[in-house]
RNA sequence: GGGCGCGUAGCUCAGCGGGAGAGCACUGCCUUCACACGGCAGGGGUCGCUGGUUCAAUCCCAGCCGCGCCCACCA
């Protein structure tokens, strides 16, 4: 028997542990099975789950265990991200608790390090998966830093390399101060700071009192100048083109150049030029073919390029001393208040500084061309459509990707330099070396580039390193591209792009199908969960409370697209009512016996509840097999928590009850069947969204199944009859029951009370029903007994109306007559507006016209209902009141 | 500045051309032998505003108001 409650805790460690070792979630490649994959974004390996990775997760669970159910040979394939700069941020930190830094380690020691590190912490994340029941392949776990995955990013930075698509560059790049490594472009955050604008003075070199004023937020760069640009049309400062300023405190005479860049309406409408600290100013660099200085070094201290008592200041520092030397100098104009978005680095926390390096670019404008195409028609399909739009905006304006990083966690690039600097870019140190050898004639020592790639280079090339690819042929045959791939709108450039970019140019097709964008999940109040709002709900916390599949199907049943989630507790402690509602269902399955039987055939069922309760699974099962096959997550788990609690739990265990304490061995026997089976229904559909309950249930209620509920094939719904009659005779009785209980309730009947209930009118179909089904009504709607009427009602009666008939409860001894001449009103009042509503409609000519037959048929119907139940209520009035 | 999205019951949100829905919260009744993590019943909404298209608009279109997010930035 099981128990009262449902805990979680007892059964989830027992289920996951017997899937995980049983096979069922590995993939099948010798199978003749369609393939199904679904590559999991893979987590950074020294992180913990958080709500995000819950929510995507789940749903990736939700669909493979749904498609490996339908038949589908499930590959989900499962790995974890080293994420170069988090993952050695981390390692730093704790080194410097100790006092130590990376550079007192050295960069072998160092890695070392980090490689422990992630021994040590690296299966929490993979651990916490399990708790949350996600079924991927995990012998098939992927790490970006396996052997296999570095030999496929040295094979891909090699192969772009030769073909041009990857060269190394001295331009300005996003230069991160306090990591002191280069970042991309989307690893900078604009943030709105409040600062000031200096206007500064600038005197002309051969003509001391005339100045001219150039505006600045950032006063140190103008150490950094190189020029003054204005505008070739403005009038203003025609004549000063060709001639020069003397920079201040430097005292370098510096052109002043006619450039576009200049706005007119800008300020005095000249524009300081600092073509290595500002990314518009290095065009305007290039094309007067400036000097460009660089000022800073790589802690963004001034270096020797400037005054010596300026060199070494932090340029913080440099700025308060340069906007001092100025006013010293009467050459401050004046100083704004303002408002502007200053550059940040997402990981640093701290400004990042434009600064001209050699970095290696990846030409992501090239690549990309092949990915916009594969979405404009069609080959990868984005769910909700609309992010294609974000996708396409960003591909189409796409900028240089900068690859490389100054860091020591990561891939680091197969580039070798020899001692003239030139390189050689090959897989290996002994291709490198034969290389050189060959291009010197000689032996000759080289030294590696000490630079690692961008995190997101490797993750790229997920949907195939993990593969096997360049080797294992047949498992990318098989395996790529993915059918869908999971994941959240904030790594579609990050991410997505560049996996569209290099599975197309490597090979030759799209890396997934379908691209599905879930929502981000957000605080109660709608708040970003993070560590500094303390708002942080914490998965697991939750899973200990409320169990797995209480998180997993409020997660589902918030999953609605386009909106984020804003999840509360209280919403989970709801789902997990829910689940013990499920248990105890079973539970009451249990207790009367009805225990699955061999060969049941629903289509056989005779009496109108079994068929009515097999039509309703009929209709569940497609509402939720179009539901997930359309991604509306959702609308699944909401017409499944429908059926089970409601359809089933609230009206089909109640209907049957009678039949299962009555003395028809018949009745019962094929009653018992159809509850054991329609649970039996409700476990199999609700399987893939709560994995441990349904197991649970599945193994408990009946001990001889061979297989586990995992491994069970969703059935098909196709050959399930239904029964339009059963349906709408059901309905009836439903709404029946529930007149009479308003009624009850809204007369103030005692809860003991029994009454009778009289129908009148009753049409022939109605009174059949009646015959039927009377036992049950008297039941559910507690009334002594049952009549119909061919005479007046008596006095004191409370009413209300079927379609075909009006229920009359006696209640002169009990009934307030002032509620119910109330009641009766204002249900008047309610069918009157509509009765006036459809009126409307239909005197409209054009409404006659236009509208389709079954629409005017409609509304005549309905019309017609309504002013008959009015009738009978203002009889059941007028009789009231007398 | 460009793009995307959202404004529907007290709260969180579904629905998206022809009768306003769910969960939670709230009110009343019920400890009925599966379940009080329960049952039954109930109250509560000019579906942001203004126009337009349509026989018909919460749903489509335009504008406006309010709120988010993303991208790019003018010194």
């Amino acid at each position: 028997m099981l128990d009262k409650t449902y805990r979680p805790a007892e059964v989830e460690a027992k289920h996951y542990t017997s899937w995980e070792e049983g096979g069922a979630f590995g993939c099948s490649p010798d199978s003749n099975r369609r393939p199904f994959t679904v590559m999991m974004p893979p987590p950074n390996v020294t992180g913990s789950l958080h709500m995000g990775h819950a929510l995507n997760m789940t749903l990736q669970d939700v669909l493979t265990r749904y498609e490996r159910r339908r038949g589908r040979d499930a590959l989900w394939q499962p790995g974890t991200d080293h994420a170069g700069i988090a993952t050695q941020m981390v390692v730093e930190r704790q080194l410097a608790a100790d006092g130590v830094s990376r550079h007192d380690l050295g960069r072998d020691a160092f890695v070392e390090k980090v490689w422990e590190w992630k021994g040590e912490s690296g299966d929490t994340i993979t651990r916490q998966l399990r708790r949350l029941g996600a079924s991927p392949d995990w012998s098939r776990e992927r790490f970006t830093m396996d052997d296999g995955l570095s030999k496929a990013v040295r094979k891909v930075f090699v192969q772009l390399h030769k073909e041009g698509l990857i060269y190394k560059d001295k331009r300005l790049v996003n230069w991160d101060p306090k990591l002191r490594t280069a970042i991309s472009d989307l690893e900078v955050e604009q943030k709105e700071v409040k600062g000031h604008l200096w206007h500064l003075r600038y005197p002309l070199a051969d003509d001391p009192d005339r100045h001219i004023v150039v505006a600045t937020t950032r006063p140190e760069t103008m150490l950094g100048d190189t020029a003054v640009a204005v505008h070739p049309d403005d009038e203003r400062h025609a004549d000063l083109i060709g001639k020069e300023v003397l920079l201040p405190i430097v005292g370098r005479r510096i052109p002043i150049v006619a450039d576009e860049y200049a706005d007119p309406e800008q300020g005095s409408g000249a524009v300081k030029i600092t073509p290595a600290h500002d990314f518009n100013d290095f065009e305007v660099g290039r094309r007067h073919d400036l000097p460009m200085i660089n000022v800073m070094d790589d802690q963004a201290r001034m270096n020797e390029n400037v005054p010596s008592d300026y060199v070494g200041l932090d340029r913080y520092e440099a700025r308060k001393k340069v906007v001092a030397a100025f006013e010293a100098l009467d050459l401050l104009d004046q100083i704004e208040d303002y408002i502007h978005m200053v550059p940040y680095g997402d990981r640093g926390g701290v400004p990042v500084e434009p600064w001209l390096t050699d970095q290696w670019y990846c030409d992501a404008k090239t690549l990309a061309k092949p990915a916009i195409e594969a979405v404009e028609d069609g080959r990868t399909e984005f769910v909700p459509k609309n992010w294609e739009n974000t996708y396409f905006e960003w591909m189409r304006n796409i900028q240089p990707w900068c690859i490389s990083r100054q860091l020591w966690w990561g891939h680091q690039i197969p580039a070798w330099y020899g001692p003239d600097g030139t390189v050689f870019v090959e897989e290996t140190e002994e291709a490198a070396q034969s290389a050189a050898d060959s291009h010197y004639g000689k032996p000759t020592e080289l030294t590696r580039d000490p630079d690692v790639l961008d995190t997101w280079f490797s993750s790229a090339l997920w949907p195939f390193s993990t593969l096997g690819w360049p080797d294992a042929p047949e498992m990318v045959q098989r395996y790529y591209p993915g059918d869908v791939l999971v994941t959240g709108f904030d790594i579609i450039f990050f991410w997505v792009a560049r996996m569209m970019m290099m599975g197309l140019h490597f090979m030759d097709e799209v890396p997934f199908h379908k691209v599905y964008i879930h929502a981000l999940v957000r605080d109660a109040k709608g708040q970003k969960m993070s560590k500094s709002k303390g708002n942080i709900i914490d998965p697991l916390e939750l899973i200990d409370r409320f169990g797995s599949d209480s998180l997993r199907f409020t997660l589902i049943s918030m999953a609605a697209q386009g909106r984020d989630i804003k999840l509360s507790e209280q919403r989970v402690e709801g789902y997990r009512n829910f689940i013990t509602k499920l248990w105890n269902a079973a539970r009451y399955c249990q207790m009367n016996e009805c225990v699955p039987v061999d060969g049941f055939n629903p289509n056989s069922a005779t009496l109108a509840t079994n068929r009515w309760i097999a039509s309703s699974v009929k209709q569940t099962a497609a509402a939720v097999e179009r539901a997930l096959a359309d991604y509306r997550f959702n609308e699944a788990a909401s017409v499944l928590y429908q059926f089970a609690w409601h359809s089933f739990c609230d009206w089909y265990l109640e209907f049957t009850k009678p039949i299962l304490n009555g003395d028809d061995p018949e009745a019962t026997a094929e009653t018992r069947a159809m509850t054991a089976w329609a649970l039996d229904q409700i476990l199999l559909m609700l399987n893939p969204l709560t994995p441990f309950v349904t197991e649970e249930l599945w193994r408990s209620l009946s001990a001889d199944r061979e297989a586990e509920l995992i491994s069970t094939d969703w059935p098909d719904y196709g050959s399930l009859a239904e029964d339009k009659t059963a349906v709408a005779e059901i309905d009836w009785l439903v709404r029946l029951i529930s007149q009479v209980r308003t009624i009850r309730s809204e007369m103030n009947v005692p809860a003991g009370a029994k009454i009778p209930l009289q129908v009148k009118e009753a049409s022939a179909e109605t009174e059949s029903r009646l015959e039927r089904h009377g036992d049950l009504i008297k039941r559910m709607a507690r009334l002594s007994h049952l009549e119909i009427l061919s005479d007046e009602p008596p006095r004191g009666s409370a009413q209300s109306v079927l379609d075909e008939a009006t229920l009359v409860l006696p209640l002169a001894e009990v009934i307030d007559l002032d509620q119910e001449r109330q009641r009766l009103q204002k249900e008047i009042g309610k069918l009157d507006s509509e009765i006036a509503k459809i009126d409307k409609k239909l005197s409209n000519e054009q409404f006659l016209a236009k509208a389709p037959d079954a629409v005017v048929e409609e509304q005549r119907e309905r019309r017609g209902e309504a002013v008959a139940v009015r009738d009978r209520l203002a009889e059941a009035l007028a009789r009231v009141s007398a």
